[in-house]
DNA sequence: GTACTATGTTTCACAGATGGGACACGGCTT
DNA sequence: AAGCCGTGTCCCATCTGTGAAACATAGTAC
């Protein structure tokens, strides 16, 4: 018989919550900003991002869906063996567009500014995939 | 921005209804069964194989465990990056000297950030350049 | 026939997740 | 100073999934 209390649920919320404002953070978003784009409200994103209860399956699914992560990772059902995974690691999908796009997005910084920061990621980042690549 | 009627829920409930009663059929068990194996109650498990109602983050876990599929079967998550808004990258001179011009004559940074950010791309800069004279 | 059991369904109260709105705080601008 | 705007959090009414128990039905034994 499989217990069920509450303290072994399925699903590690804590981890997607911390993901979620990693890379909300990383990309200057809003909460506000984010419940636009994925579809769940503000309040409830907040709640997620301090891990304050349990979202339901379609909040999951959209908030892995941004984040571009197998909902496996999220909901821990080991289905081959038992490999201890770790928690929601995201790689880095920030490409160059996206990043450009972002700090031009940020009123904060000046065009040039925006584009210096911009060239700076190319350039790490070409670096970066380089030694990716074998 | 991601509309959200109530319509399009991004989890297929009726398919793992499906999947669910099929197995369980197949292995001769009954929902008191399925249900000690599970740790989802009967009732729970019959709204779920009928199609009724969207079961929650862990009895989704718990039976996908039980199943042996991928949850992504379920959750249908288009990882797609559609919604990656296209942006026009020019890219410029940009040279450690230009950029830290740039940088400094930027009234919205602290005189630290610019010089750090300007040290930042220094480095990225002459590391970029040593690869390129391979 | 009457019991009894097994199975799937439905009822019901409850726990909890959700989203809109209000709130407090901080940063800017005037 | 005051006001305004953005941000994160919290409150609260509503909605929804859950599980135990009651229920309906069918089959079986007596």
């Amino acid at each position: 018989m499989v217990k069920k209390s509450n303290k072994d649920s399925m699903i590690s919320t804590v981890e997607l919550g911390r993901a979620i404002k990693r890379r909300r953070e990383e990309t200057n978003m809003s909460l506000r900003d984010l419940a636009d784009k994925t579809g769940v409200s503000a309040s409830t994103l907040s709640r997620i991002e301090n891990g304050t209860g349990k979202p339901d399956a379609d909040n999951i699914a959209r908030l892995t869906n941004w984040l571009d992560v197998p909902i496996d990772r999220v909901m821990k059902g080991k289905s081959k063996k038992d490999t201890v995974e770790p928690v929601v690691y995201y790689p880095h999908e920030a490409t160059p567009e996206i990043v450009e796009a972002h700090l031009r997005a940020d009123k904060n910084l000046s065009p040039e500014t925006a584009k210096s920061l911009s060239e700076l990621f190319r350039v790490a980042y070409s670096q970066f995939s380089d030694s990716e690549k074998k």
